[in-house]
RNA sequence: GGUCCUAUGGUCAAGCGGUUAAGACGCAGCCCUCUCACGGCUGAAUCAGGGGUUCGAUUCCCCUUAGGAUCACCA
């Protein structure tokens, strides 16, 4: 087989030959030990949690070794590609500080001198590297029907486990020129498949950064390089692209393994240099049965990167969740530095927990819980207004409107030593505080206690004075003691049976009848921020 | 089914041959206190099982078990 002759045949209309193609991309001019490092995701509609944590990975590598951060869109599969979808990744990239420092938005820049970035666009390289395969006798065009779908792929599968076979060689390896020529006549689709070399039994050694050396069977199949359309597949693009854009480190999910020998036959095949591969623990969810799965966007609302704005998280929340997911000494740094901006923290993204991780939306509720809690009343009103803006456009015009008032309500109980730490996200702020905007609509009152209960409301219209805690708190205590209630704690534990209840109990009348709830802010500040207008006049819907 | 990965409390995990086996979240109790929260203190809770190697294994090796990933002209 003249495999020179068949390379003409297949690619006639070649733009670019692999020697010009080399010639644009020169090898990148960076500092010994600069990290070249790219994110890589499909545009499918929405951001995915794992992808974005590869993302935090990418862009920390690249930024502590003083090397390059790349985005790179693989739409090479125009069925599952969704209109827009990459302005979405870049949009949410930008929102959580981690945009790269090369990428292209389409219609509107490009930025770095290693695009295309959308694989669509770069066809004439893979096609270019395809043909040179051929030309080697490395790769072959293959004209059998194609599996495509799960369902093809399942009973290909089936066939292939009841015979235990590792190796799939592709019947057209052998085609005579003269076949080909017959083939190419009648317009018959053909892919371009590479030429396996191994058996899929033989081992061989391959280094991952984070799992160290590993044991794996080689590769035994004839895979596809370029599909029917010419668009190539994962693997190849992999080879290719990032060969030509200087990756030195590939992030990826660990889901890859597997066809890891596969891409290394790729690499020796077209002679690049194998780039380092971290192979990232993928993020699971706990099921109802007690199993443990990949998140996933079908099942998992968190898989989206964008129910955290809906739900109006703080990005550097989920951030530094993430970050303590792949170092888990960043929470240990984070206590000794409270209020150092994130950059600072020495990220290690060559040593990551090997573990597959459960995400766990408690403990992110407790980051981002102990990072509002630092906000001034100010932060917190700007924030709230952004989410609003874009999430809960009904109530933006309420917070512009009473901005005074609703700076006074997030006040409660911060910008102190101590604050509250209570708010995590802020579609919560307004049921939090509902009480603050409307009087309660059902009141947390035993019946047993009811008589007491409006016996205290009764009288405290006369008690309530504002002007300030100490005097407050003293009216309380004054109409405690008159009603029968004990002041004195100890006493009253001594002597239950003595008292009515305690001070305690008469501040729970005063609190449910307020804000509806046992259980509230405190209740002073409550109620000065609420006014003694107010105060008065949900008294008087009980009493 | 083949191949591979993983295995420390409920969850995230430190540990890398000798430790009272860190820490965080969560949980329980106590203190503070007008409630809750905050804060402080205390507590319960972990090396999957079995073989080796070794004076000594959570740590190294093997097997078992469990969980997971993957096996497309999808990435």
């Amino acid at each position: 087989m003249d495999n020179q002759k068949l390379a003409e045949l297949l690619f006639p209309n070649n733009k670019w030959t692999v020697e010009e193609i080399e010639a644009k991309y020169p090898k990148r001019n960076l500092k010994e030990g600069a990290e070249v490092t790219r994110f890589a995701p499909s545009p499918t509609g929405y951001m995915h949690i794992g992808g974005f944590f590869q993302a935090i990975i990418d862009k920390n590598i690249a930024k502590r070794s003083n090397g390059v951060f790349m985005l790179r869109i693989e739409d090479t599969d125009k069925k599952r590609e969704v209109i827009g979808a990459s302005t979405i990744i870049l949009e949410i990239l930008k929102k959580y500080d981690c945009m790269p420092d090369e990428f292209e938005e389409k219609g509107v820049q490009v930025v770095g001198n290693y695009g295309p970035y959308f694989q669509s666009e770069r066809e004439e390289y893979y096609k270019a590297y395809a043909k040179k395969l051929v030309s080697e006798g490395k790769a072959f065009p293959c004209f059998c029907r194609k599996t495509e779908g799960l369902n093809d792929v399942k009973e290909k599968r089936e066939k292939m486990f009841a015979l235990g076979i590792t190796e799939d060689k592709d019947p057209c390896r052998n085609l005579t020129i003269e076949q080909v020529e017959e083939y190419l006549q009648e317009k018959k689709p053909f892919a371009i498949k590479l030429k396996a070399k191994g058996n899929g039994q033989n081992k061989i050694k391959v280094q991952d950064v984070l799992k160290g050396e590993l044991e794996i069977q080689e590769n035994g199949e004839d895979a596809v390089l370029l599909k029917s359309d010419f668009m190539p597949t994962y693997a190849f693009a992999h080879a290719v692209d990032d060969h030509l854009m200087g990756t030195t480190t590939v992030v990826r999910g660990e889901e890859w393994l597997p066809s890891y020998p596969l891409h290394i036959e790729i690499h020796k095949a077209l002679g690049f240099k194998l780039p380092k591969y971290i192979h990232t623990p993928l993020i699971y969810k706990i099921r109802e049965n007690g199993g443990r799965t990949k998140i996933s966007k079908r099942i998992d609302v968190e898989a989206d990167m964008r129910y955290f704005s809906k739900e109006g998280y703080e990005p550097q929340a989920l951030e530094e969740y993430l970050i303590n997911l792949a170092n888990s000494n960043f929470e240990i740094w984070r206590k000794e530095n409270p209020s150092a901006p994130l950059d600072d923290f020495p990220f290690d993204g060559f040593n990551i927990t090997a573990n597959t991780p459960v995400f766990d939306i408690v403990k992110l509720n407790d980051i981002s819980k102990e990072m509002i809690a630092k906000y001034d009343a100010e932060t917190c009103y700007q924030k709230l207004l952004a989410w609003a803006e874009e999430n809960s456009s009904e109530n933006v015009d309420y917070l512009k409107k009473d901005k005074d008032y609703v700076m006074k309500v997030l006040n409660i109980d911060r910008e102190k030593e101590k604050p509250r730490k209570d708010i995590y996200k802020w579609s919560m702020v307004f049921d939090y505080f509902d009480y603050m905007f409307s009087a309660p609509k059902t009141y947390e009152v035993d019946e047993s206690e009811r008589k007491k209960f409006e016996e205290v409301l009764r009288n405290y219209k006369n008690y309530i004075d504002l002007s300030n805690k100490d005097i407050w708190f003293g009216k309380v205590k004054e109409m405690a003691e008159k009603l029968g209630y004990a002041v004195d704690n100890k006493e009253y534990k001594k002597y239950p049976e003595k008292f009515k209840g305690n001070v305690a109990k008469v501040c729970e009348f005063i609190r449910v009848a307020i804000t509806g709830e046992k259980n509230s802010p405190d209740l002073y500040e409550i109620m000065s921020v609420l006014g003694q207008e107010k105060v008065l006049e949900r008294i008087s819907l009980i009493v």
